[in-house]
DNA sequence: GTAGGGATACTCGGATAATGGGTGTCCGAGTTGACAAGG
DNA sequence: CCTTGTCAACTCGGACACCCATTATCCGAGTATCCCTAC
């Protein structure tokens, strides 16, 4: 029961594109660098994050990729989803008598008072308190 | 990012320890037999839940596993961290600029609302609007 | 009747697989832009 | 000037390997209860 490294590497990739100026398309090298990891392995993960329609990429020469749509609606549960999957964190495989399992039920509940926080939370609202040279440290090392 | 099995068969001993006659113990076999597994390994399970006081073994015969403490203080959330720990599910390894992660702060808040919801929620509340073949039922399919 | 000694029914803990998902690498394929040569 | 061809810089996708936690099994050790026997 913990995240994946892969969400880790979406939500500071996607952080960084959302500082980053606007409509600006960033190479996956440039983005693997600053967290110091593979950039074949980062495109892996970045190419969920197009299926899911978060981001969009360029291929060709200045190829790279940039936010689909404004940056105000990239909330972190977007980011999580995209890679972690919708599922549900807990599954009850027992056979019951009943149908639905009572257990599995207040997990569910458990789980929507989460995502109700990560889908209301964004992005964006992580940069609001920080001045000009906290930005610039950003872009440079992701803080 | 998902929920071990282990804290489903957890949840469910447990959940019938509630509902068993008070003070009773209850040998991991007919424990293991209602959930379809190895008596083995869901002794292993228990023995996790017996280091975090929630319950109590006795060995020998007639031994077993009973409740440790009144039955309306086990909550959800401390049987979860008894099988999957107490960590923070998400871990932000990267080397910052400052000591801190944004990231992993709000990710840490989101946590907490889902903790919050399970600390609150006990396992006694599943009964409450179960008649008694219901909780038959219970005690012997587990719902 | 009472004390002692098995036999039995349990849990506990370590050692040891088997399995699967996360993590990461490698390489070929396809795409785009820049540049140069040739008409 | 315009076209065309080549090259380099990119992303994309599949195939593969590795590592590690989960899941599970097996077995010996310890422990408590019951019963049976002997005195």
């Amino acid at each position: 029961m913990k995240y994946s490294k892969a969400t880790n590497y979406a939500l500071h990739t996607l952080l960084f594109l959302v500082v980053a100026p606007e409509g600006a398309t960033i190479g996956v090298q440039v983005l693997a660098q600053m967290q110091k990891i593979s950039p074949t392995y980062l495109s892996k993960v970045l190419s969920k994050l197009v299926k899911a329609n978060l981001i969009e990429s360029t291929t060709g020469v200045n190829g790279g990729y940039k936010l689909l749509g404004p940056k105000e609606d990239v909330s972190f549960l977007k980011v999580i989803q995209a890679i972690e999957g919708t599922g549900s964190l807990f599954n009850c495989g027992l056979k019951h008598a009943s149908p639905d399992c009572l257990i599995q039920q207040t997990m569910a509940e458990s789980e929507m008072a989460m995502e109700q926080y990560l889908s209301q939370k964004k992005l964006v609202e992580l940069l609001q308190n920080i001045d000009e040279t906290g930005l610039a440290a950003i872009r440079n090392t992701f803080n």
